[in-house]
DNA sequence: TCCTAAGCGAGACGGTACGTCTTGTCTTCCA
DNA sequence: TGGAAGACAAGACGTACCGTCTCGCTTAGGA
């Protein structure tokens, strides 16, 4: 993977909107942010950010992509057997390092459907482990949904009391009040994930 | 209570701008309506809009103020040991005779604080009826909250699925998947809701 | 002639796009002139110029228009064996007494047809008193467009040399460096006009 | 002169963008053409047109250049008592032979001094030969404006019109319609250049 | 019966963000 | 080493929306 310096250069601009956006969403809420101050806070010229990006929208996409795309490895957990008091932690653990960016993504809610590709993407991998099952109490979808859902939800809550409980406990607390109790209403017969000693 | 033949008049202009909000929100998103928009299918001028509202989101939250503070009212269920499905019932049988305000509602997440409004006094309610206990898996702010961001959630599924469960389903629903595992896990000890046979 | 208040509005709001135009065009010159520059000369908002005027332009062909179909209707001369002197004495004190407009006017000779549009008006003009001639030493076509450009030469001199000289002197010139060669050597036999005593 | 391998290629550059100039500038005017347009042209690279110019206009300047020299000598008579109809024939002849680059000079009138420079000369050789005389019908500055702002414009009228004299008829008209009732008027005895036979 | 107050339509206006375009500078790459 | 490629800053352009404002019409409800 070589770089031309013009690459290069064209990389460090981007980088240097990606963090003025970051920054000023944080500060005043993605929606009252410019593309004017994004490039003014990036040492940027104004027009020269519509040759990056067409849109506020596209550099939010592009910002998130990454994170997305490793949050979603996350979520497609290679062993399925795994304790998902470990997967949770796991999870937790990246949010925690990634804490701005995700605050940043859970903000952009409604405005891209980033979320809605996240919570598709889970549920796909939920429904492909877990075939539906006739007479179940609760259908898988509403299960999946829950899982993926329930799990942004206590990120967020998480994230807006700032992170007052170690990664190790969330995931804990992910197992406990999300995924086992989903397994036993909807995945009934199927082993649910074993339980790790705390 | 008279009315004026003022106040009537005034009533119908509001009338016909709520009107025109849902209809444009249900149409193309609550961020693309424009005032104009609303203005000219209330067939109102686009001064008149500004006599009335300050904002568009003036108007949504005069909108919403209704079915919000009805909900509100069905979250704070007067007996505490009645069978929590019969409060999802409920719950979801007001939702769809209201859907489509309550679509708006949810897709109005992130702009105004009406949901957080909603959060917030839905999690103050529970907490008033399960004080903190110490040694608990599971921390009771997080379990109120997630007691109902996840009833949310739920909703949301079922209304961006065209609600193919009847509203009793989605109240047992309700409970066995949230509201049971979540007792069992932050309020142990206390009685959880009887399960009502089903 | 009835007029609104709103009218009345419009018309002072392009009265000072006018004038401010006119400024800045003396001052800079046409093609420096920025829409901005004009809206904050004149104490108007910029997206209100382009509520009037589409273009730079079109406020230029606005205010031109007037002076344009003023002088026009001055070389349309009723009278068509009158004094060519009071002719272009009358021409004369009108460019005086517009001095600014017709130097805007002379200098957006290339950016507009409006010169192009005054000299086929006086061609015409001049073509249907002085039917083609066989035989002629000089076409109808160039004499006539002879008389026109030649005049307009002549009133620029005068502008870019501040009238050195009174209207009446000039409309002497007029007559004897133009008028009277171009009858003499394109319309022989037509009468030429008379010579007034100086 | 003898002349590098670089020196050929820019002379080459160079060539390749005076004729897109012109190419495009009959096509869609000069204002209208851009520098993007003329290097697009000329398959040369956008920023090595500012390595050979520094303007629009340093282009137009360099490409009108060697014409207006050329003309400015043809205005330049050697002998002033040669018939001015013969000059006339050759300045007319050298316009047919340059007739675009002529046409592009003459649409570049107000965008830079090249026209005025032309006038300031032919008036100054005319005013030269020429000196003031009192008591004139006609001043002499006028006169020697007259003198080529006239000529101009059939040389303008002749190319908007497709020549559709030849050169030599155009030379006797420039004679009869301008020269000779000029020194009648200004420049009376002075002996008045000769009258060939027609 | 008149007349005063209010709601309203119409639309001009200032302000500001947007996304496009062009100019002229600069740096890197390539033959 | 000179030309090609193209990123970049600066800033004008024309569009869209917002929220304010004034004007003039209509209708009510009281004098």
């Amino acid at each position: 993977m070589k770089m031309n310096m013009q690459d290069r250069r064209v990389k460090r601009t981007q980088q240097l909107l990606a963090e003025a956006l970051i920054a000023l969403t944080l500060e005043k809420g993605y929606e009252e942010v410019t593309i004017r101050d994004i490039s003014e806070r990036a040492d940027v010229g104004y027009a020269t950010y519509f040759r990056h990006y067409p849109d506020k929208d596209a550099l939010l996409t592009d910002v998130l992509e990454v994170v997305l795309d490793e949050l979603i490895k996350l979520l497609q957990q290679p062993e399925p057997n795994a304790d998902p008091a470990l997967a949770g932690t796991i999870l937790f653990h990246y949010v925690q390092q990634h804490s701005q960016v995700c605050q940043v993504l859970l903000q952009s809610r409604r405005s891209l459907g980033l979320l809605q590709r996240i919570i598709g993407l889970g549920m796909d991998n939920i429904l492909s482990d877990n075939p539906a099952r006739e007479g179940s109490l609760v259908p898988v979808e509403i299960a999946a949904h829950h899982l993926v859902t329930a799990a942004i939800a206590l990120i967020q809550w998480w994230l807006d009391n700032r992170m007052p409980h170690p990664p190790e406990r969330m995931g804990i607390i992910y197992r406990e009040l999300i995924v086992r109790p989903t397994y036993l209403v909807a995945f009934q017969g199927i082993e649910p994930p074993p339980r790790l000693a705390q």
